[in-house]
DNA sequence: CAGTGGTCTAGACCACCCT
DNA sequence: GGGTGGTCTAGACCACTGG
C-alpha cells in the first residue's frame, strides 16, 4: 500500500474526517488518477489504521461529492468527468422550451495580465499575481448567444497556451482536469441584468443597450480553493437559464462535508 | 412505543429503507407533529426490531433530505417549515457581498382570471381555468428591489382571499402549507434579462428601460404537481440572485431515493 | 444526573463482477 | 473462486443537553 501519510488529525476532528482529507490529498497527489480504481475498503482499512466503517464513512461523504464512483463488485474509482457530464452539471443555458443544446465554442482572445484587488480576493489569490484570461463566443444552432471572459490563476496552470485552450476536445472543465489535475465539483453562480457593450453587442449581434443576463461564477476544485472566474453575457432572446431546486439544496455555507 | 407497522418489506428492499419507508409513512399519519421529537434511536430500533446502525442509516437519509432534524443530546425532530427555512430554500436574492436580508413585502393587487393557454400548459390545468394572481413589491433595506406576479390554480387555493394573503405571518409558502395543505419542495426556474415596463419602472423606481431580471419559476408540491406560476422582476443594482451548485445537484430528473 | 445523538469498532453475510 | 462493494449487527465510548 505504502501511503505516506504524513498528516497529523487535527484537535478534535473526527477520524473519518480525517480519511477523507488524507484521500483527497492523495487523489490531489495524482497517486491515482480519474477513471483509475482506490485501494478497496479493508485495504485502506488497515492503512489508515481505522476500521471499514469509518472508511466506509469517509468514502460515502467522498462519493456524495462525486469525487469517487463506486461499482459494486469492482471497486471504487476517482471520478472522470466526460462531456456530458460536465455540461449538464454545470451549463445551464438551455431554450426557452427547456431544450438543452450543445455550444459551439469559440476564442475569442487569449492573453495574461496581473489580478486586481478584486480577481484577486474572488480567487484566494495575492493581488497583482498572474492570471490567465480566456475569451469565448458560445454560439447555440447558429445562434450568438454568450460570451465569457474566463480568470485563472496561473500558478495553478503553468503551461496552459492559447492552442491548447482552442484545439481542446470537450469542454474548459475537462481541460482543466485532464491538463492541469483540477477538477470542478462546485461552483458558486451570482446573476444579474446589464446591458450590452459595444463590443458585447458586436459579438451577441444585437445593438449596444441590448439587456443581457450577466453570470459571475467562481469555480471550486475538490479541496475547496477557487480556481476559476468567469463573467458570462447571455442573449436570453431564444435562451435562457435554468435550474431545478431542491428543498434540501440550501443556497450558502453549506457543508457537504 | 407502540408502532402499529403493518408494512410489509418489500422483496429485495434493504431494511433501512423499509424503516425510512415506515417513518415517512408514521410522519404522515401526524404520529409525531412538526417540530415534534420522534423516538431515540434505541427505542426506533427496538420498535423496528433492528440494529442502531440500520435506524440511524435511515435517519441520516431523511436528515438529507430535510425530513427530520437531528439536535445532539436533545433528540431527533421532524422539521418545522419556518419562515427561514422557505427563505434560505427559495428566496435567492442577497447583496453584491452574498448577505442573506429579509425583505418586506407589500401586495400590489389580488385579482383572479382565466388562465390562456400556456398558464394553463405551466401549471398542468385546462385552458380557461380560474386562477388566482397575486403581485407585490418587495423592499430589501428600503431598496425596492423585486416585483412579482404569483398564479395560483384556484381549484388548490379555494377560499383564498386578499385580506388572507396581505395579513399572513411569513411568506407564501408557509400560507400554501399552513391554509392550503400544500407544502412545495422542488421549485424550476429560468431566468432571462429583460427592461422595465413602465409600471415596473415605477414600483422598482428606475427609469423605463432599465435592465431587469426576469424569473420565471414553477413551484412544485410533494406530488410532483405544480402548484404555483411567479414572475419576478429583479433590479440588480444593489442585489442580485446567488445560487451555489453542487456537482451532485443535477439540473433534470433527479432522484434522490 | 440520565438520556440523547455522534463517532467508532470488528466483525458478519450477501450480491456482484472478473477470471 | 477470490475479491469487491452493500448491508447489517451489537455493542463501545464520547460530547452534549436538560432537569
Amino acid at each position: 500500500m505504502d501511503m505516506h501519510i504524513k498528516e497529523l488529525r487535527k484537535f478534535d476532528e473526527p477520524l473519518y474526517k480525517w480519511v477523507k482529507r488524507g484521500l483527497i490529498e492523495l487523489i490531489g497527489l495524482g497517486t491515482w488518477r480519474p477513471a483509475q480504481a482506490i485501494p478497496s475498503e479493508r485495504k485502506l482499512a488497515d492503512g489508515f489504521g481505522v476500521s471499514m466503517g469509518t472508511v466506509r464513512r469517509a468514502l460515502d461523504e467522498l462519493v456524495e461529492e462525486n469525487v469517487l464512483v463506486r461499482h459494486q463488485g469492482r471497486g471504487t474509482f476517482v471520478t472522470a468527468h466526460d462531456r456530458n457530464r460536465y455540461l449538464f452539471s454545470f451549463f445551464n443555458v438551455c431554450g426557452h422550451d427547456g431544450q438543452r443544446i450543445y455550444p459551439v465554442v469559440s476564442l475569442i482572445d487569449f492573453d495574461s495580465l496581473r489580478a486586481d484587488a478584486s480577481v484577486a480576493r474572488s480567487l484566494g489569490i495575492g493581488a497583482g499575481t498572474k492570471v490567465v484570461r480566456i475569451r469565448n463566443l458560445l454560439t447555440l444552432k447558429g445562434v450568438p448567444t454568450l460570451v465569457d471572459e474566463v480568470l485563472l490563476p496561473a500558478s495553478r496552470f503553468a503551461g496552459i497556451t492559447r492552442e491548447g485552450v482552442a484545439e481542446r476536445n470537450g469542454t474548459l472543465y475537462q481541460l482543466y482536469e485532464e491538463q492541469f489535475m483540477q477538477s470542478v465539483t462546485r461552483i458558486e453562480e451570482r446573476l444579474r441584468a446589464t446591458v450590452a457593450s459595444a463590443e458585447q453587442a458586436r459579438n451577441l449581434e444585437v445593438d449596444p443597450g441590448y439587456p443581457l443576463l450577466h453570470i459571475v461564477r467562481r469555480a471550486f476544485a475538490v479541496d475547496g480553493t477557487p480556481i476559476e472566474l468567469r463573467h458570462s453575457f447571455v442573449k436570453t432572446e431564444h435562451y435562457e437559464y435554468s435550474r431545478t431546486l431542491h428543498e434540501a439544496d440550501r443556497g450558502l455555507g453549506r457543508d457537504r462535508g
